[in-house]
RNA sequence: GGAUGGGUUCCCGAGCGGCCAAAGGGAGCAGACUGUAAAUCUGCCGUCACAGACUUCGAUGGUUCGAAUCCAUCCCCAUCCA
């Protein structure tokens, strides 16, 4: 199962790696010896969302090449929040809440990452909190803060943007955190390079020479590419918000409909970035013309959609988006909510109602326009009346309701 | 600590006593066109018991028949000075 090729060659070919320390000494070590590398999760929300995904997919290229990655949640810096990119001050959050979300975080890895501990190149996971919570603040200044040179780090970008806005000590002392971690994890685990986006690059170049003045060690730092789409906007925001990959906050259709509509000028870069799709293959299915790009499309979605959440939900997500607009097809998949008969006393079976409790509006203001725009459906039919009701008794088959083109709910008795 | 300029709806940004649920743009949603794409044109875009009512313009009080707009205090931000 071991690619033999160089992983520096798999990255750069699929269009992973952005910027590179030191591009040729790097490339040597990944081809002749195992690397232990890092990658930094801030547990900012309960859920990875699709932005993570590119940095998964590059620690299990690199795991698939054998060498072993890191996975760095980082329960202490979330405490600070990362002023890169940012042009406010992040929320801070409690140590409940940080620790909460590592749980979460982790569960959500194991599926592209192998955690195993008897395998030689089992991924490892650490909390920065380990040591970031219990460090003393004048040792911390002596034996990191004299090497981090105020007026250089200035000149970075990610803070030059921020100059115009404010930054605080607070935020500026998060390079030094991250450089810190680095170093930890270079002195524990013989840990040479650190991944991670291109947002990151100043404080991964940080840690990098910190390792190389302190230990006097070679350490190197990579970016890799940040999904975006072809007019330089990031990918993975939706109306309803990001794109998760819990399904508990973002549901496997919507994600698989959220592949399936990408641009076409993306298909072809998501294909590289977020599945294992071999390039030649990859290559074969978007280099084609117009609507044909759609079987490059359904093939993208089912693929990240299996990755994420497993090959029986994708199947059902495929199925759903089917029968929805291909006709026929198998609609038991379909997004479905079930009336208790609770609900159909709150409710009273109003199509308003329904259409807020099935997340295809948001407010029954929003509900109550669609329908007077002339854009919802139910079982087929125009829904004209504001006021409308759905029929009990057509609920035991269940009923489809429906807003423009691709929203649909299955309304079902429970 | 001092001086000055600010905090407006998801974001940017106008408004500066009634005509303001608040211009304009972006995002988003819907309609037309399409390929469940993009571009373009059109409509919508605070909430609700929806021809009406209610809540919103940093916070709290006040002036007024009437405040996002005026006054007071407080909180926050930016720039310059210390």
């Amino acid at each position: 199962m071991q690619d033999m090729r160089n992983v520096y060659d798999i990255l750069e070919e699929r269009g992973f790696i952005k910027q590179m320390s030191h591009p040729d000494e790097m490339r040597e070590l990944l081809g002749k010896e195992k690397v232990t590398f890092y990658i930094g999760f801030d547990p900012t929300a309960d859920s990875l969302h699709i932005g993570h995904y590119v940095a998964l997919m590059t620690m299990a290229h690199m795991q698939r090449a054998g060498h072993r990655p890191i996975v760095l949640l980082g329960g202490g810096t979330a405490m600070i929040g990362d002023p890169s990119g940012k042009s406010d001050m992040r929320k801070m959050l409690t140590r409940e809440e940080l620790d909460y979300n590592v749980s979460r975080f982790q569960s959500q890895m194991s599926r592209l990452i192998d955690f195993s501990e008897d395998k030689e190149n089992g991924a490892i996971v650490v909390n920065n909190g380990d040591w970031l919570r219990n460090l003393n603040f004048l040792d911390f200044m002596r034996e990191i803060g004299v090497h981090f040179s105020v007026n250089r780090m200035l000149t970075f970008e990610c803070y030059k943007q921020r100059m115009e806005r404010g930054l605080t000590f607070f935020e500026m002392s998060y390079m030094l955190m991250q450089s810190y971690d680095f170093l930890m994890l270079n002195r524990k685990y013989g840990c040479v390079l650190e991944m991670g986006g291109d947002d990151q690059w100043s404080n991964m170049l940080g840690g990098a020479d910190l390792i190389r003045r302190k230990e006097q060690k070679p350490a190197y730092a990579m970016t890799t590419q940040l999904l975006t789409t072809s007019d330089g906007k990031k990918m993975g925001k939706t109306e309803k918000g990001a794109i998760f990959l819990d399904k508990e906050k973002c549901s496997v259709y919507d994600f698989y409909q959220y592949w399936r509509n990408v641009g076409d000028a993306d298909v072809k870069k998501c294909m590289l970035l977020l599945t294992f799709i071999p390039v030649e293959e990859v290559n074969r299915l978007c280099d084609v013309e117009g609507s044909a790009l759609n079987e490059a499309k359904k093939i993208l979605a089912y693929t990240i959609t299996e990755q994420v959440h497993g090959t029986e939900e994708a199947q059902k997500a495929q199925k759903a988006a089917e029968a929805l607009f291909g006709g026929g097809g198998d609609i038991s998949t379909m997004p479905t909510i079930n009336l208790t008969a609770e609900d159909i006393a709150s409710t009273g079976l109003k199509v308003t109602d329904l259409l807020v409790m099935g997340n295809l509006c948001k407010s029954k203001s929003d509900a109550r326009r669609m329908i007077e725009s002339g854009a919802v459906f139910a079982a087929d039919e125009k829904v004209t009346d504001v006021n409308a009701v759905l029929d009990e008794g057509s609920l035991t088959d269940g009923v489809i309701l429906r807003k423009g083109k691709k929203g649909f709910v299955r309304v079902l008795k429970a």
